[in-house]
DNA sequence: AGGAGTTTGTGAACGGGAGAACAAACCGAG
DNA sequence: CTCGGTTTGTTCTCCCGTTCACAAACTCCT
């Protein structure tokens, strides 16, 4: 009778509907969390941590409140407890198979890069539809061709997909990953993508983050080019 | 008696204070411009323009009108002139010098990426701190030593800053770019940058995008894990 | 010239997130 | 046990951004 039955859960924690925007702040604490953690720190209050994470102490306090009363009053949070817990909320407790297609300076640069590693993603193959490509070993793991996709992805139980490629193969390549059974895209590539519901994609542009800074800086500037 | 002095300019055109929102968009909308416009054509309505551009119709005639009355009832918005007034407006008519720190496998792919210099950037410098690097040249472009960051951005005016490095030396980089006379820097570091007053920061954060998919998928597959 | 059809530009309602401020809860000292 | 100091969790208010809906304006056809 009620739309309770929507949002009602099998599992007796985590009040569920975190706001995008907190969970957009989750990694953000985390590393902060592991950072702290590193260093030693065993508690820490909302102040530290926001400081550390570069938010607003109340802001950081609500967020966390999403996710349940992991601090305690007149004391500040464990920080390895309040690490493990976002861990837990975001899915990183165990590793996500990830699939790279696209082996250009891009492609090379993700593939090498240890931070998804450590933070709870295995790059499990690289594709790359252009064979002079599939001799190579990049960071371990060889190239293999597009058409392998179908096959990994089943085989290794792969649900994310990054797109390295030019703008052009894009939309192709996000159809056959969607195809295959990928349901969550981080799309590289200058280009808007077209993915059916329930599908997510996420995407990074480069050139666009330069030309955000490049509006604020022509403000600063504005009329006195002489 | 209004506050209307603190938005008045001297200039006689662009009305000023665009929404950061609206500013975030106007580089998609660039590129879905550019693309049409190389695809022939000479006129597009809101409605497709805003679908090359991946966002709803009316968002985009809201943040066109913040720009002036660029269309035309009836007809729509004129390919190439919309497109230069948006370049015009985001202020990459002409080409901005940028600075790249920190050369490993990301700066590589920075430095090689085609993009920045079709869409108004022109790599000047790559610098990194390592004395092995130094002998290299990449994409037409050598590297040279960190220390000689000063001088170059006098020489060449450079305003914004590419920081590339590993998340300890961030900080030391991006203290060492505002001294230097950057005003704008891009972070792909997973660090938190404390800069003053007056300077932008805009951070770009790999492993961070894949976390907030894996949250989500994490969401789609709740219970099922059986 | 006039009217039908189309598309922009914008006023207004709506929803979500940010930040301030405070009550509830915890620790430790006496 | 009580009291003062500290820090969390939460409520409330404000502001920004999104979306709807419609009047104004333009073109084309008759």
């Amino acid at each position: 009778m009620e739309t309770r039955a929507l949002t009602a859960r099998t599992s007796t924690e985590s009040t569920r509907d975190i706001p995008e925007a907190t969970v957009a702040r989750l990694p953000v604490y985390l590393r902060a969390l592991t950072t702290l953690c590193e260093a030693g720190t065993i508690t820490c209050s909302s102040e530290e941590l926001a400081s550390a994470a570069g938010v607003n102490s109340a802001k950081l306090r609500k967020d966390l409140s999403y996710l349940g009363s992991y601090g305690t009053r007149g004391v500040g949070y464990d920080v390895d407890y309040l690490r493990y817990q976002i861990a837990r909320e975001i899915g990183v407790t165990q590793d996500w198979p990830v699939v790279i297609v696209g082996i250009g300076n891009l492609g090379h640069a993700l593939a090498n890069y240890s931070g998804f590693r450590s933070r709870g993603f295995r790059v499990v193959a690289l594709l790359d539809a252009d064979p002079n490509r599939h001799e190579e070993v990049v960071a371990g793991v060889d190239v293999r061709p597009f058409d392998d996709l179908e096959q990994i992805v089943k085989e290794h139980g792969v649900a994310i997909g990054v797109i390295a490629t030019p703008a052009l193969a894009a939309q192709d390549v996000a159809n056959r990953m969607v195809a295959s059974g990928i349901s969550s895209i981080l799309n590289f590539a200058p280009a808007v993508l077209s993915v059916p519901e329930g599908v997510d994609v996420r995407k990074v542009d480069l050139s666009i983050e330069l030309q955000i800074l490049a509006y604020h800086e022509q403000r600063k500037t504005h009329g006195a080019t002489a």
